[in-house]
DNA sequence: AAAAAGTACTTTGCGATGCAAAGTTAATAC
DNA sequence: GTATTAACTTTGCATCGCAAAGTACTTTTT
């Protein structure tokens, strides 16, 4: 089947999908970590991401490491279950897996 | 590796990716089914089609079919190493196949 | 012959998106 | 108190996606 409709709107940008799979593989990751994987402008980034948790797909842990404030991100729950959704859709119309 | 940057800017939309995807696997098709298979109105089909075409990546193909006008569509060689090349970058990011 | 319908577009208009660049806030270091 | 770093937010602009309407050509219907 080519079911496009299945695909998520929020993983149609290459810069979401690759924070989904960077903290869907990592765990969580830090905000400059994000930025040099991903090789973005840190106000780029910081969009994407607002837009990720705007849909409860990330959460935000903020927290001081070494007196510095540090800021990471993880894939919640319900994120998880979106972006698997949307691979499996991909899958599904590239017939890949 | 999360190198979103092998990811091809031409196939991040769902309806081109569609259009990628029927064709590569189906040879070819014509307007209507496209336009039907992928649920999309045909001046949005024609505009993305006229995108993949100037990209080189498919080509038109015009005849009659008991008289009345037919146009299919195909994936031209530079079209699947592109979108073979985009779907490898995809499966790095996501880690699948 | 005129009207209607089908195919494949093109054009128009508009709201949403992506991104760079600049500005902001707050804590820390010197 | 000045500079630096982290993490944003705002601004501005160019591009994109799409619906809706318009076009050109042909065939079918009346």
């Amino acid at each position: 089947m080519t079911n496009i409709e299945n695909l998520d709107k929020a993983f149609e940008s290459r810069v979401r999908l690759g924070i989904m799979s960077v903290l869907n593989s990592a765990g969580q990751a830090d905000f400059n970590t994000l930025k040099s994987m991903l090789g973005v402008s840190d106000g780029n980034l910081a969009s994407h991401i607002k837009a990720l948790e705007k849909l409860g797909y990330i959460e935000t842990i903020k927290q001081f490491i070494h007196r510095k404030p540090n800021t990471s991100y993880a894939v919640t729950e319900s994120g998880r279950k979106a972006f698997s959704a949307h691979i499996d859709a991909l899958c599904s119309i590239l017939k890949i897996k």
